[in-house]
DNA sequence: CCGGTTGCATAGGATCCGTTACATATGTAG
DNA sequence: CTACATATGTAACGGATCCTATGCAACCGG
């Protein structure tokens, strides 16, 4: 129908972007042609290489437009929930997300970026920019929510924030392989120990120097009714049709 | 040579074991073609099928080959060292290994393998039973050390074996990013955290209880002269030729 | 209404890879 | 010494993939 070619360029632009993270994520790079792209965005090769010049551009491109959306997504997440440790929860619940979910199809691609960036210097770039600024950004959250809450974390937010994704990561890596050895609250303790709070291995029977701070004291189970409205992570994909 | 057909298939095998691991490390496992790992080995890929089948089951016979030795090392290393923070830096060596070690390549290889085994059963199982062998022994290591160094870790030992070698994969992922990001103490730090240890400021002066915590991060530093006497990982790669 | 430009389709080339079927040589048993 | 078994070399097939070259139809400005 009436449509100008910048519309038209725009929308085929961002067809190949979704489905290239939706294939990406679900049968690996290498696992995917670039003709299979194109057809599940119903264009064929000749758009890719005309939008991207090679696979490998077009990677590039699912990268940098990816990395916005997460970011944000996770920190109005975060905002949104109010309990000190349903924020932590909130935290694993989206970087750590849980099988079924749409962000856990993406952590493979993320770990499949990752893989790549360690032999494709151009690949690494891409992914230190995206996470430098979220280190940035998590560091900055985090002391701030410390310092609300009333707690010493262990190390200074930048490092403290390597810390909480190196834990987080890593739990969300075990649980792939074994998922019952990480139990949903195995993050939240990990997290809390990071965060300074004293977290009693057995409830109650802690009777620590000073275990009366205001609330950090006794960890709740991290069922937390008051987190779950927002709906999972979203970028691009599936935009309309 | 007096060499009979059974040593002679042994020593096939193991030349394809290894130049399969190599490769396989070095290029990704993707990168590198059946007949090449045969060249490296001085074979041809009629052998490697003989052998192992197909690229698949060589790649699960390299996995299975490399499993114990990497744990028999990472734990005769723990049991040399001896000051109560030195082995922590020691576990971080071996696990988050340093760049330029062997094991540096290997990890990649491990990652790569984590990755396939998201999506592959077979190679998923293979991974298990070494993971959930790795986690017994290291939660016995761990709870064993605690209670000899008189701390109290945050978790019971299964548990805490999981978010330590949670904790330093994560770390050793976002070093590969980003250098920089992840000091040599940080990873101290963090499992000191783990392991319930209270960061002394400096030690022998704890009269405030939250006066002087400004600058949590002076655990003594990882530099250990004691540690290092053992070689780096090695599996059978590079046997003679 | 029209030449030029743009966006994408189509077809094909060139390469590479895993796998297999067969050939060869070396060891081994009788 | 002979005849078989086995380990490995050799060569080729079938398929998949990335990318390029070219064509065509829709749009744009005048």
């Amino acid at each position: 129908m009436a449509q100008t070619q910048a519309e038209r360029k725009a929308e085929t632009r961002a067809r190949l972007l979704a489905a290239g993270a939706d294939l990406f994520a679900d049968h690996g790079i290498d696992g995917v042609s670039v003709d299979a792209v194109a057809e599940a965005a119903g264009r064929t090769s000749g758009a890719v290489y005309a939008h991207f010049g090679s696979k490998q551009g077009l990677l590039l491109a699912v990268l940098d437009a990816w990395k916005e959306s997460v970011l944000t997504v996770l920190f109005a997440e975060v905002a949104i929930t109010d309990s000190p440790l349903g924020q932590l929860a909130a935290v694993w619940d989206n970087i750590g997300d849980n099988p079924g979910t749409d962000s856990d199809r993406w952590s493979l691609l993320e770990h499949e970026l990752w893989l790549r960036a360690a032999r494709d210097p151009e690949v690494a770039s891409a992914l230190r920019a995206r996470d430098a600024e979220a280190r940035r950004r998590s560091g900055q959250e985090l002391s701030r929510w410390a310092s609300k809450v009333g707690v010493e974390p262990v190390a200074d937010p930048d490092a403290l924030a390597t810390l909480v994704k190196a834990l987080l990561t890593g739990l969300e890596m075990q649980r792939r392989i074994e998922p019952d050895s990480v139990s949903g609250d195995l993050a939240v303790i990990g997290l809390a120990a990071l965060m300074g709070m004293t977290s009693p291995p057995s409830p109650s029977t802690s009777s620590g120097p000073d275990a009366s701070r205001s609330k950090p004291a006794t960890l709740p189970s991290t069922s937390d009714p008051s987190s779950d409205p927002t709906p999972t992570l979203q970028t691009s994909t599936h935009r309309e049709r």
